[in-house]
Order: structure tokens, then sequence, then C-alpha cells
DNA sequence: GAGCCTCGAGATCT
DNA sequence: CTCGAGGCTC
């Protein structure tokens, strides 16, 4: 006996090897519904106080009929909602609004494309700088990419061929949402303008890999303590370099506070 | 104040 | 995943 899809009652094949079920039917109302959910959700573009129960019946109403219908949302439709007050609009409306520049990865793991999750869509996020890159990547491309296979690069191709997610895409340029990485200007970044040297030996990570940090924040990391140095990491067994700093007046930082110190710039409490 | 919904933390499993 | 806390509506 077939089984079938509970919402659309078409029959639901099991593939090899695959644990799940899984309706093929691409009109399925149940799957454009959990497309919204999965669009919202925590890990994908996170919209605060939309839930559930807010997708369902939005979509029920006709109101959002794909995700890219959240930003067009207006007062009116909204407060037309059970329970919904002018307080509960404004919170909604503000926090789609807050998801139109979420980072890069989270915009491709939202999409909701088969086989991709959080962790592919980061991945995919380092190799291509926005999501019309992606869409105009061919299979040969994706699978040079080491940890894709067949598998994904095939399902990544289709999702941008489907005239249907092109579309919703559009829309979601439209509405405002970030299809790009963040440039963040080097300005902006916590470390901008600090020179750090590190002397001794550090017991959390080696040295380049302090290094790699301290430059992702926008900082330097030099070899030598100058007039220019802002701080001195003293690790264990130092060198001479803590007396230069001494007699230059370049404040000391032991690894703790080092360590703190990159843990709350990169936003990390 | 009651009830609904969503969130976030922490436990659990992979 | 499950639980409890907190926001919001009514």
């Amino acid at each position: 006996m077939p089984s079938r899809c509970p919402v659309c009652g078409a029959e639901v094949i099991k593939p090899e090897g695959e644990a799940m079920h899984r309706c093929t039917n691409t009109a399925c109302p149940a799957q454009a519904l959990e497309k919204i959910k999965h669009f919202v959700s925590r890990g994908a573009m996170d919209i605060e106080g939309v839930g559930e129960k807010l997708c369902l019946a939005l979509f029920e109403k006709g109101l959002v009929k794909d995700a890219a219908d959240l930003y067009y949302l207006n007062r009116e439709q909204l407060l037309q909602m059970e329970r919904m007050a002018d307080k509960s609009v404004t919170n909604i409306l503000n926090s789609i609004a807050a998801s139109k520049d979420r980072p890069l990865p989270r915009v491709i793991f939202a999409l909701g494309i088969t086989h991709i999750g959080g962790e592919t869509a980061d991945l995919l996020a380092e190799y291509f700088s926005s999501v019309d890159e992606l869409a105009r990547t061919t299979q040969e491309q994706l699978r040079d990419i080491p940890s894709i296979g067949p598998t994904i690069a095939e399902s990544i191709v289709a999702f941008f061929r489907q005239e249907q997610n092109r579309q919703i895409i559009e829309k979601l340029r439209k509405a405002g949402v970030k299809l790009k990485v963040n440039e963040i200007k080097k300005k902006d970044l916590p470390f901008a303008g600090l020179e750090f040297v590190i002397t001794g030996k550090l017991e959390s990570s080696t040295r380049p890999e302090a290094e790699v940090r301290i430059k992702a924040l926008g900082g330097k990391a030099g070899s030598d303590v100058t007039r220019k140095t802002s701080y001195l990491v003293v690790g264990a067994d130092p060198g001479s370099k803590v007396a230069r700093a001494e007699a230059l007046g370049i404040e000391k930082l032991n690894e703790e506070q080092f360590l703190d110190m990159l843990k709350k710039a990169e936003g990390k409490p």
C-alpha cells in the first residue's frame, strides 16, 4: 500500500537510503507552509515574534503564499488577524524589517534548498559572495568545493532553475533583503587601528591562529614592539619584548585578558 | 488575570 | 526536545 501525504493526498515516495518520506508534489500546500516556517525560523532569517501559528494563520488567510510575501505585509492586514493588536503588529513589522540584513549564510539557508543545512550554507557563503552568484553556478563548479558532492550540487542547480524560486528571490530583492555578503568597512571593525604584538607561548592557540583572529577583527598583528604597538600580549616564557614594551609604556595583556578582548570584539560574550 | 504564543536555556541525541 | 519565563491580547 503506497503512503500518501496527509495534506495533499499525493503519493509519497521514500527515496533509497533516506529515512524520511518526502512528498514530491511541489504544489502541496504543506510544503509551501513548511518553507515559510523554515524561512522565519531561528537558524534562518530569525524573524522574532513570527512562529508556527502565525505562519499558519497568514498562510491560511492567503496573505503569505511564500516567504517573500512576509516583506509586503502591512499594518491593516496584520490587524485583521486574531489576537493581533497594535503592539504586536508593530513588533512584528519591526522584526520583519530587521531581518532584511541577515548575513549571507543565513539567507542561503533560509531559501530552503533541499539538502542545504546550516553547515553547507556557511560553506557556500565562503565560495559565493551573493545569492545571484550561487544561482549562476554550475554543477561542475559546485563539485570542486570540498565536501560538496553530486547530490548537493544537483539540488542547488535544480533549485535555481525553478521559475517559482527565481520569482521569490526577485521579490526578496525588491523588498530590500540583502542577498550578498556584508562588506563591512575596515574602519568599523572593533580592532581597527590597533596593533597587537605577541610574545611567549600561548596556551589556548597557536600564534598564527591568534593572528588570524586579530586580523579578522580589523587589527594588525605585528612582530616587533614599536611606538605604534597598542598591546603586547604576554604568553608563557616571554622574551625581551616585555622590557621594550615597558620602556615605551605600552600596555601589556596576559593571555586571559587578551582572550576576553577577542571574545568581546567577536560578539561572543 | 487567564490563556496563547514565542523565545531562550539547558538537557539529549547525533 | 522539553521546560519555564515573559510579552501580548482580551
